[in-house]
DNA sequence: TAAGATTATGAAAATGAAATTCAAAAGCAA
DNA sequence: TTGCTTTTGAATTTCATTTTCATAATCTTA
């Protein structure tokens, strides 16, 4: 899975006329190594444990680009900092965000989807990408 | 329908013990002559126009208040700008929002509300509130 | 493989939305 | 009014992100 993704990006640097760099396989490394839902910030400091050189600017293009060859997600939840999540070929969810812990549950329904897609229909409006999130307490900090 | 929300802002600032002024009066006559989405700045520019001594502080402050006071909702949508909508009693809205011309239809799916109460539930998960947002083209923006 | 052309990088500066500061102004209870 | 408290607005600060630009790395071609 891990070196499907690396491949997915190779390919899409070499189409996309991209060079090859160290910098960009040191944050995918790294990048897919973490769990879901990372900030930029998160994934810069990670990088910069082992690789102190690497710079807050390059992190951020990188990430974009990830988003861009379809390997990454950015999210915007309302904190204030992008994060990134993987994406799992042809897959798609959505997110219990907790405000008390900042925990985020992810979930799928097929009949929420289907219902956006006829709402869409019926606005005459062309999907391209959506998000639902529900915010409040999880089970844990319910308690 | 506007002196409604007048008197809930009243009574919202008596019982917080606020105190009632000008430009508190003037910002919301100003939100609610304006129609939906209104980003600050642009609610900045509008009370500025006739009142050039109000601040942009007191505009973040006070649409910050109306969220409070339940008579706005914030949105946050993918362009950096914090936009408030009108709060009508009882209601509730998701949106469709046009990358092309920045148009945002409103819709309401009972269906989809009711999907989410029961994701919830068998996550044990406490909804506070939920956001969907549904990115892409409207019919002009496509043709 | 060396040169030349182009792209990528990183430090620092710039940006832009939002929050904060603080002295002055306004509101309020008595 | 008086005196106390809240609110305001200009300016400053914050913070995430973007941009700039000189330097470095990569790729292409000979
Ligand atoms: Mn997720
Ligand atoms: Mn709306
Ligand atoms: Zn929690
Ligand atoms: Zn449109």
């Amino acid at each position: 899975m891990i070196l499907e993704k690396k491949k997915a990006f190779s390919e899409f640097a070499a189409n996309k006329g991209l060079r090859s760099t160290r910098q960009r396989d040191i944050i995918l490394d790294i990048f897919l190594s973490t769990h879901q839902h990372v900030s930029v910030e998160e994934l810069y400091l990670k990088v910069k444990a082992s690789h102190p050189g690497i710079g807050h600017a390059t992190v951020y293009r990188t990430l974009k680009l990830f988003a861009e060859a379809g390997l990454a997600r950015e999210i915007l939840l309302h904190d204030g900092q992008t994060r990134y999540e993987h994406v799992l070929a042809g897959e798609h969810h959505d997110h219990l965000v907790c405000t008390g812990c900042n925990a985020i549950i992810e979930f799928e329904d097929e009949t929420i989807e289907k219902l956006q897609k006829e709402i869409a229909l019926r606005h005459g409006f062309l999907i391209r990408s959506h998000k639902l999130e529900i915010y409040g307490l999880c089970a844990c900090c319910r308690s």
